[in-house]
DNA sequence: ACTCAATTTTGGAACGTTCCAGTAAGCAAT
DNA sequence: ATTGCTTACTGGAACGTTCCAAAATTGAGT
């Protein structure tokens, strides 16, 4: 099938010229003239060349690729990031190797081992829980450029720049939404008990209610939709009082919603529900989902540029501000009378 | 920062063999005796060496790069596809580069042309409508294995095995449930026109109204929830005698499912639906969408198989089988008095 | 001890680029 | 004509592996 694939060389000669100067051409050079610039691709054109990067990369050590290690890449806010750097990075000519570490910190270093061989330039890491020493440590080691983004694991000196949303301001947001709207009896639903990630956004639930009275009611736990459904038949039962509940994520929110659906009770009236990261189903199920907006396909492309700025300088990058959140109130907070988005 | 990565010399000295030697330890080479073997991996953790495969691939030419390429990753049905891929490439050591074309040949080129740069060793696409021919004809100029998944594009002569589900049974199961379920006017909605995806599903669909008496109701157009939704609208005003639906795909089904719910109408006893690919929010949604099941994640295990056969042998593989699909059948076309799964 | 085959190890030549220190050509000013 | 300066091109040496043919070692059988 293969009669040797053409090099640079044979497109040298079929141009008559030398091999650097198709190389330079390659490369887009501007020192070559226009008119031998033609020749060479027409050359390369004839000749059927395809560029080499494995050769390129070796000489010059730098293979425009970009690893991206994703907890869950099944979790539309995460496939909507994933999606948005892989195509910001590929607009700039880096290819991306994804992977997706399914919340397995042993995969997830192995992951990252193997990438390190294939010379990744360097990396963008949602981080698994577990193993993150050994993980953040090989590319330490290896003295590669990583990003940590919308979540981030202990470590004794953070390593790593880390680059998220303003939780906490989400939290209080979408709990003082919640208080405007008269609820008297807000509870915090969903997340990974003592992450940050957690932590943070329950900060804002917090801050919200100080001084109105209302005492917290928190039940984290998971952030699936499996986990919202059966916290909506449990605060159904148990906890009647409760009239709202920020969730963790949407994941959780849309559970609980199906959940209060499959007992007949209406959200947005009966009970008021707001979800956190606004992905595209929010505005698709009814009642639709107030949630807590993260633009993730910005900060895709925010994240992508600030990673290239930092592999094509060299300079470690400042740290980085939260990203701003917004509230996106729809009917599972409103009600069914007027619609809209408030601040 | 970097004093030089250690090479495979410098291995080799540090433990008295020759480079040769280190280089048939690091690929696990079995003629080489035990307690060398032992000698070379401590020197290779003393000096803290890592492979280089940029430069085997250039001597070896084979990456252990897996191009794979998607048309809508943020379907989760795509992104079961590519996780599971992914996952099982990763098990047998290759790493894989994803790239969503988001339905744009002309980007789906480039970023194929970008992966044949940087030597993949094979292809797996669902193929974006649209620059087929300059997509297709670059990946068999490179002589590089290719795969076509789920969706199969109009080429002159099929230049690439093609795999996908038994759409067609798919369709034609889906109808004869809402048959058996009393359905007396059963359309079919969304789906782009002329797809072979398309027509393969309204066949089955044709051929289960065939002899009943039912006249067939077709309304094609597109894949997305919105779609969905438009429909459930469109379909209480304008033809009120349909009362059920055989969708194109499950984002369909969700739409028609939340555009029902907002008008008050309720899917499972008022209309009943089926939709296709029994992606997980099938089953975390009320009324719970009946779908036809496709076993996603057993699909991509199999094709990253078949394509690492074909890698590694040489040989293009036999014309695939069509993969089985099976009913999943819940509320939306049961309604709430049984619960279970047909055959 | 000696032969022969099997096993294990080895040094040098690729692989297809980029980098670097030039050479050649063109042109303006002396 | 010579000099200097810029612009356009070039040939050889790297990059870190794998491949290959051959050398060295081992060990069993005489």
């Amino acid at each position: 099938m293969s009669p040797r694939r053409p090099t640079i060389l044979d497109v040298a000669r079929a141009a008559g010229v030398s091999k650097s100067t198709v190389s330079l051409v390659v490369r887009g050079s501007p020192t070559v003239r226009e008119e031998t610039a033609k020749q060479v691709r027409a050359a390369m054109a004839e000749t059927g060349y395809v560029y080499n990067r494995a050769a390129a990369n070796l000489r010059a050590s730098s293979v425009g690729l970009i690893g991206l290690v994703i907890n869950d890449l099944r979790n539309p806010f995460f496939t909507e990031f994933a999606t948005s750097v892989q195509m910001a990075l590929s607009a700039q000519g880096y290819a991306t190797v994804i992977s997706n570490s399914d919340e397995d910190g042993a995969l997830q270093a192995q992951m990252v081992g193997s990438m390190i061989e294939h010379g990744v330039s360097a990396f963008v890491i949602s981080p698994a829980y577990g193993q993150e020493a050994e993980t953040f440590e090989q590319i330490a080691r290896a003295g590669i450029p990583c990003l940590q983004v919308l979540r981030q694991v202990d470590m004794r000196g953070d390593l790593f720049p880390f680059a998220a949303f303003d939780y906490a301001r989400g939290g209080l947001l979408a709990t003082q939404h919640l208080i405007a709207q008269q609820a008297r009896n807000i509870a915090f639903v969903g997340g990974l008990p003592d992450r940050a990630v957690t932590t943070e956004r329950m900060t804002g639930y917090l801050e919200a209610l100080r001084g109105t009275g209302m005492a917290p009611r928190s039940f984290p736990g998971r952030t699936s939709r499996a986990f919202g459904a059966e916290m909506a038949a449990l605060l159904s039962r148990r906890h009647p009082e409760i009239d709202a509940a920020v969730c963790f994520n949407d994941q959780v929110a849309l559970g609980m919603l199906s959940g209060f659906a499959r007992q007949g009770r209406t959200v947005g009236t009966d009970f008021r529900i707001v979800g956190f990261d606004d992905i595209e189903d929010c505005g698709q199920v009814w009642p639709r989902l107030s949630s807590v907006a993260c633009d993730i396909a910005q900060f895709g492309r925010d994240t992508a540029a600030a990673l290239l700025d930092w592999v094509e300088t060299g300079q470690h990058p400042p740290p980085m501000r939260r990203a701003p959140v917004a509230l996106a109130a729809r009917e599972s907070s409103l009600g069914f009378g007027s619609e809209g988005k408030s601040p």
